[in-house]
DNA sequence: AAGGCAAGCAACCGCCTCTCG
DNA sequence: CCGAGAGGCGGTTGCTTGCCT
């Protein structure tokens, strides 16, 4: 389930996070938020790349992550918007706060896609061979335009009803409302920090300890140079629930 | 008990879009 | 307008687990 960790070219370590990884990260984004992915794991002690250090915060380690145990009304919301969306799994999770979209796309692929695409077309000769899990993959790279937002002749086999989920209120432009509280948490923390000084210069401790030094001198200014995360949003990131992980 | 296979999922890869100078 | 850098997204892969024979 997981990969083997080990090293590129760079240095960067690939594969499986561990717990000392996870804590690392999830302590200094807590403190510090992103301010930049790709510098992010230098500060942090992370010899990843930004881009993991993303993926890994997005999926599991921020806050309020659901994993597993999907309920039925989670299923009917992914499969209503999968039929209207296509393959848009970021927007798809935008109405679902709490699962990441790389967990639906898995949920998708594993559960969700025989339900939606192929109880209609079971004779299908190709949903036959894309049973089997190699060949699976080769379907999805044949048939890359059935999963595309056109809308393709496979989506029409999936019941569609005039719903609230129309194209608009999936659009970015509106705020789920977890997004709208974390911006109120992000000003928040931004005027208390700036105003009270401390939040720049600290460093950066890890069990009391001081492993590296925040950056600072950023352009001008001390960095980070945006704190995304209050006080009250921070409280209520519970470590322990990167724990349940570990 | 052992081997093979399918399912599930974490994580990587590469492309696209956006922002900024 | 253009190019570089960063973030975001979707597709794909690699590995583990559990079931079946």
């Amino acid at each position: 389930m997981v990969r083997t960790p080990c090293h590129d070219e760079n240095g960067r370590k690939k594969g499986t996070w561990t717990p000392e990884e996870d804590r690392k990260l999830a302590e200094y984004i807590t403190k510090y938020g992103s301010w930049n992915w790709r510098q992010l794991p230098k500060y942090a002690g992370l010899a990843r790349c930004g881009k993991s250090c993303r993926l890994r915060w997005m999926n599991y380690l921020r806050p309020n992550v659901k994993r597993g145990n999907y309920t039925k009304e989670e299923d009917e919301i992914i499969l209503k918007l999968h039929a209207q969306l296509g393959n848009k799994w970021s927007a798809i999770a935008h109405h679902l706060p709490e699962r990441s979209d790389n967990e639906i796309k898995n949920h998708w692929h594993t559960a969700l896609k025989k339900r939606a695409n192929y109880s209609t077309n079971s004779s299908d000769e190709s949903s036959k061979k894309c049973n089997n899990k190699m060949n699976s993959r080769k379907c999805n790279a044949e048939n890359k335009n059935i999963a595309s937002p056109n809308m393709s002749s496979s989506h029409e086999n999936i019941v569609l009803e005039s719903s609230e989920w129309s194209p608009k209120e999936s659009s970015s432009e509106e705020l789920s409302s977890y997004q709208q509280e974390h911006n109120v948490f992000q000003e928040a923390a931004l005027m208390e920090e700036v105003t009270s000084g401390s939040f720049w210069t600290e460093p950066f401790e890890v069990d009391g300890k001081i492993d590296f030094v925040a950056p600072i001198d950023y352009y001008g200014l001390v960095c980070p140079p945006s704190p995304f995360i209050a006080h009250e949003f921070l409280s209520s990131f519970d470590l322990d629930h990167c724990n349940n992980y570990w």
